[in-house]
DNA sequence: ACAAAAGTGTTTTCTATACACCCATGG
DNA sequence: CCATGGGTGTATAGAAAACACTTTTGT
């Protein structure tokens, strides 16, 4: 019988958003192959650990960044897609505010730097093609889905929101219906505090209910904008 | 550096469907662990293949059964889940019409049987796990796709089509409105021909619009019944 | 007073649901 | 002629979509 050999990585795709724009976290890569090239964080799993642990440890071991919870996206395995050899790779995929963490490169990576995803630079492996497959998972989830916890301040007041939304759907969506529908949710609650951006009237902030914001999501919820 | 020695093996998990009831094919292992115990078939995964060619493979050596079109569905890295060290396992999900296919166990099964899932034998490993999310998405396909293709015969009455949403609904629908939505998203042909079951008015006989059907699936239609 | 962003209701349209009787055939 | 399963339409309620002006602040 022929003795496998196979190797098996984890990647963490982790995407931010701030101020209308969504980013990826990528690492420059240390060693060959694809040195000094831009890839999606990871590494190879360890024996004994689980692949939420593999992929929680190498993501903070190149970025510096902890994230607890990342979800499965999918499992990559063409033979042809790894230089090295027969590596098969099962990409995670995450939401976090990038300026609630402060990234530093280490170990196999030489640099760590977020990326507007409208700006990507090229990128190693089949990275490009987990990105694309994360990306449309990313804004499928939001038809799904509440969204949003993750990426926004704990405090924001709504147009934070609706912003967040206008950007994943790529196009305007009407501010009193949508406005509406998310009270209707009863997933968010006022606070007694206002933001002034300067100019214009000052706008009320909300937090997430934490407790209902996961049980919609758990119940999975029919979310049309 | 701790030499990776993990490795690799595919599961597919295949239902079919069959005048009411919901089925998945298993196969009674004929070597050891779990020697006499049912399990989801599938086995590792060789150095040259894709994931897709040792998924189908595994399927069709243990089976029988040739199958084009699994969808993968998770993978599975708990370290523990195989008494024999460390085995990740990429699940894959199928559907078929049980009776398009003869199935016979060969290799490393003893025996190849449809189970009632409502009916399940003892599984191997965490392969009970395996499939009660494999369930859990076959159940959620429906709202969200066309479904019925794979798991009907070619030509079918109508009344084939509603007991299938029932039976994987797990409750009734009217059927006045069902009619009208599948009528509305165009996806079915009307054929001259019918069909008597005995007894009460002949049927008249559908079939799927091919095209239409995948492309509903491509477009992922939210269909709520 | 004006510029800039936040906040708010009503009307219309569409979609989902509820509901019951007639039809075609075999025995 | 009766038992059995197949086929059909309409009315109501609820949800989504369209739509524009007023409020509050800073300058």
């Amino acid at each position: 019988m022929n003795k496998q050999s196979i190797k098996l990585s984890v990647d963490a795709v982790v995407f931010g958003y701030e101020e209308g724009n969504i980013s990826v976290l990528l690492i420059k890569r240390k060693y060959a192959p694809y040195k000094g090239k831009w890839a999606i964080p990871g590494g190879f799993v360890l024996n004994n650990e689980s692949l939420e642990e593999a992929v929680e440890r190498e993501l903070h071991e190149e970025t510096g960044i902890k994230i607890s919870y990342l979800e499965q996206l999918y499992t990559f395995g063409n033979p042809s897609r790894d230089p090295r050899g027969r590596v098969v790779s099962i990409a995670y995929f995450g939401l976090v505010r990038p300026n609630a963490f402060q990234i530093f490169a280490s170990t196999d990576a030489e640099q760590a730097q977020w990326f507007d995803i409208k700006e990507l630079p090229e990128l190693s492996f089949d990275h490009r093609e987990i990105l694309d497959i994360a990306i449309k998972r990313l804004q499928g989830k939001i038809t799904y889905e509440p969204i949003g916890f993750e990426l926004l301040d704990k405090k924001f007041p709504f147009s934070d929101l609706e912003k967040l939304y206008t950007t994943l759907l790529g196009r305007d969506i009407d501010r009193r219906n949508f406005r509406k529908k998310i009270v209707g949710l009863n997933v968010l609650d006022e606070l007694d505090e206002k933001i002034s951006k300067g100019s214009g009237r000052p706008a009320i902030l909300f937090k997430f209910n934490q407790k209902r914001y996961f049980q919609l999501k758990k119940e999975g919820i029919i979310f049309e904008i």
